[in-house]
DNA sequence: TATTGGCACTCACGGCAGTCGAGTGCTAGC
DNA sequence: GCTAGCACTCGACTGCCGTGAGTGCCAATA
């Protein structure tokens, strides 16, 4: 019983100082919640919760404001699952149906989740690992240069242009991509190496200084760039938190120019089931000990193959990014499946 | 004489402002450059150039700022070409130098000049326009799916999957794809349609359908998407600034978030000869009135393909980022050229 | 005529004291 | 276990004043 009401303080004090921005004290929560007893025994719990280290004081005669630790018991306990208005559910399906390629579905998304969380969104494409190779092209553009397309069953599409040690005919050509499409259509493209390399043995000795180059290639396109590109949109929204992240929106700006970091960000998130949320301290990069994060991957036919999520200070609304989160995961998953 | 004083104490104003980012007084101006008279005497000067509208006092008792067009007029008459030093110059070529192809030469492009400037900075993909076509490729992925790549001499490569009304087999697909290769290989990006279209009128009625879809696609990615693709970067180097827009870093953000304002603010300066600065209000944007652009285009051969620029407070450093920005173009030119 | 030294004036800024009020902890009583 | 009441704390705001950087103007000067 006294439990339930400390919690109940909790989360009104998480979600009073979500929406003013200012510490918040207890005669100002029996106001504007009916927890039905006096401010002065609100003060004996808010007293409890500070020993308990959820909440905290910024000065001795100020209200108060949640630590992490108290945003953390609020997400995990506390907070209700914040259903869609069917109008942004109509939104979400409107705005993504409307993509024409791979590019477009995630700049489009990135747009959304900014929009409808009004923080700061990041989508990572899909990785590649997880994917399977439908298509590979080889084009010969002149006597030493070739382009190599990789195309993925999730429709994304890699491409690069190639400088070979020595020219080739297009009679070999045609033969090496023969062979090595039916070698790896459908491969995973996470394991290449040996189909590659299986093909590469049928061939004469004096062609092998170029499959190398073609073959060290693919390889690079199918793994080591996996899933490194990652779409950012909706800076302009931390603007807006100025005096939330005292003088140091810089620092927080630099890092999420970083791709190593929002690489590390939305793999710690990706990889766990349904809706990850990493607050201030929790986060694995410094600059971002003032932020919170709420992530998702997202996937196709079950298998997750990258990640997504809004970046916001602390005091963030977190059950309604949470639900635009899964709602936008949900339904880029869905997509992907269609394709 | 007394012209050459007056634009003398105008240019001192100017860098004495630049550095501190406070306004200047006659007596610090004496004190700090060596002009031969007594401060009485540039108070007079800054009271006809502040009659002049070159220059403007925050309040009463202030000292001096440069308005807009004070900093034209130091841009236009009185800022010396700065010489890049060695370092910086190796630097450039260095960072360039390593890049494995056009999408990692944009990103380091944005981040070398971001990096230079400690503005943000701006690097448009060249255009199609101009550009001519190396290549086309048809690839089937399905019986009614295909994907379309379009590879362009400045580097650039288009690819787009797109869904066929009815089936079309591999054997007229491969005659398509070599009559298109040798109709258009060479032709500019902007002007396929008549060749396209004369390719279609040789095959037979029963795959009109299709080559509608093929050809509206490939003009699609060689003519409407052309150029639409900038990056950016140094975003968190505005953030430094942040007294300098007073409460309204959120605008320029969200301006610099829209691609159809950067593609204006590119077009307005990638036109003329050299470097071009646009000014706080000469801006074409409302919410940039605070900021100034220094921009150039870069082209390939002599021809202007695409522009770049940095943007930041319109007290910056303007020799510097002018000779950044034009050093950039200048490398970049040379890299196109040489592909 | 242009320059200069001098002087009175303005006004932002920082420090200081005083007031206000939101908020707290504590204690006695229901 | 809850509540009412009270004394206390301390940041925010206000008004006041001295300081100093900066200005404009004027008379004197080369």
């Amino acid at each position: 019983m006294l439990e339930d009401r400390r919690l109940a303080v909790l989360r009104a004090i998480v979600e009073d100082y979500v929406s003013t921005g200012e510490p918040v004290g207890s005669k100002a929560l029996v106001e504007r919640h009916s927890l039905g007893v006096s401010s002065a025994t609100i003060r004996n719990d808010m007293a409890a919760l500070e020993e308990e280290g959820y909440i905290a004081q910024p000065h001795t005669s100020a209200g108060r404001v949640p630590t992490d630790v108290g945003y953390r018991a609020f997400v995990d306990r506390l907070s209700g699952v914040k259903p869609l208005s069917p109008a942004e559910r109509r939104a979400i399906s409107d705005f993504l149906a409307g993509a024409v390629d791979l590019d477009d579905v995630m700049s489009r998304s990135v747009r959304l989740l900014a929009q409808l969380t009004r923080q700061v969104a990041l989508v990572q494409y899909p990785s590649l690992v997880q994917a399977t190779v439908r298509h590979i092209e080889i084009v010969s553009l002149s006597e030493t240069r070739l382009l190599l397309v990789l195309i993925a069953d999730t429709g994304r599409v890699e491409q690069r242009v190639i400088e070979l040690p020595a020219p080739i005919t297009d009679e070999v050509l045609g033969q090496v991509r023969t062979r090595m499409l039916s070698a790896i259509t459908g491969q995973r493209c996470s394991d290449l190496a040996p189909a590659l390399d299986r093909v590469a043995e049928e061939f004469a000795g004096d062609v092998q200084p170029q499959l190398v180059v073609i073959i060290a290639t693919l390889l690079e396109i199918a793994v080591a760039r996996e899933e490194q590109r990652i779409v950012l949109g909706g800076t302009a929204n931390l603007a807006r938190y100025r005096d939330s992240f005292a003088a140091n929106l810089e620092p927080v700006l630099e890092a999420l120019e970083e791709q190593v970091v929002l690489l590390r960000l939305l793999g710690e998130v990706s990889g766990g089931d349904g809706v990850t949320v990493r607050i201030g301290h929790e986060n694995p990069v410094e600059d971002l000990y003032g932020t919170s994060l709420v992530g998702s991957g997202y996937g196709r036919d079950e298998t997750i193959v990258a990640g997504l999520g809004v970046v916001g200070p602390t005091h963030m609304d977190y059950p309604a990014s949470m639900t635009a989160v899964r709602s936008v995961a949900q339904y880029l998953s869905r997509i992907l499946s269609e394709t």
